[in-house]
DNA sequence: CGATATTTGATATGGTCCATAACAATTATC
DNA sequence: GATAATTGTTATGGACCATATCAAATATCG
């Protein structure tokens, strides 16, 4: 009863004052005052980030997918017959952190490394076809019960405007 | 030469083809196509948290300052006498994390822990008057160099409305 | 009052992600 | 053909995050 298992942070108890301890010397103190914190441009990116990410990981718990490797299927369904440091360079993810991660895809049977012949140092990359099934279906649960969720906060229009002032920030910050 | 120091991805060599291998049997071969990926909120919101951070940490590079720290000495300014869990969990750091970067803080006379005299097992917070200057220098800095540059490529209104729908996201996704 | 439970700060520890150095195999360059 | 560069890989360390656990202090309740 300590905590809960995992990702449950506050809105536990907000221990409620008023309970009838000594006296009424200290009626207030509760929630925090965020003040500028609330308009720094770093703190709500992050925290959105953060829920966005976990959304992501619920909606996709069936297939067990991370945003990193759903990226990674994505790009490499998009782009196929390219090798390893290509994808990888292209997700900002390094080589060496990109082999373990493909490790990871390819004992799942979701990508496959081949030998390319033309370069025989690299590895060509490819969707299997249960990588490919997968996809799709993880394609289908983002859009229904992930993105969806965008446009029901915020509504179509300023959802496009949001992905689009935030592509602006990562190309161009 | 292999590569350069810190924080440089790609943007090195395109590889440039057409140079004269063997034949012309692959003319072409460049950029990657992202795909969906760039409409795809988890990814362009991670992005651009990693290009805001980067910007903060090269502002904030003569005070020593991470965005972490920085929240916290706003926090606590805007909250003084409160105790390192509470100041810990609104900013959603676990307690034990919490020690480690309090020590920090307090090792460079940013901020002091005080003995609260009500509960004496707990911890009361506030700035120091060298933590309460430093504040002030990395608050302007933030607001010249950080927050401006996104006036700069968005304009204010739709910066606000960006921090808008960031802060939505982050309350009630 | 006194026994038990809770809270606070702290330590230890493990996991994940990120970054660098170094290596063997292969290819490019001269 | 000798040297340099590239590709995938391993090893390794750092930063960040999460949990269990502890001692001290406090709260709760018989």
């Amino acid at each position: 009863m300590t905590v809960s298992k995992t990702a449950e942070k506050s809105s536990e108890k907000p221990a409620d004052p008023a309970k009838g301890r000594k006296d009424a010397a200290e009626p207030q103190a509760e929630a925090l005052q965020l003040g500028e914190l609330s308009e720094q441009l770093g703190y709500v990116l992050k925290r959105a980030q953060l829920k966005v990410f976990e959304n992501f990981l619920r909606c996709m718990a069936s297939l067990q997918l991370t945003p990193a490797q759903f990226s990674v299927l994505l790009l490499v369904e998009k782009n196929p017959g390219r090798n390893q440091t290509e994808i990888a360079s292209t997700l900002g993810i390094l080589r060496p952190n990109f082999v373990a991660m493909l490790d990871n895809l390819e004992s799942r049977d979701l990508c496959a490394r081949i030998r390319s012949t033309n370069d025989r140092r690299s590895h060509i990359l490819v969707l299997t076809d249960k990588g490919k099934a997968v996809l799709a279906r993880a394609k289908k649960l983002v859009a229904t019960k992930h993105e969806a969720r965008l446009n029901d906060l915020l509504g179509q229009a300023n959802r496009e405007a949001l992905i689009g002032m935030l592509s602006k920030i990562a190309n161009e910050f």
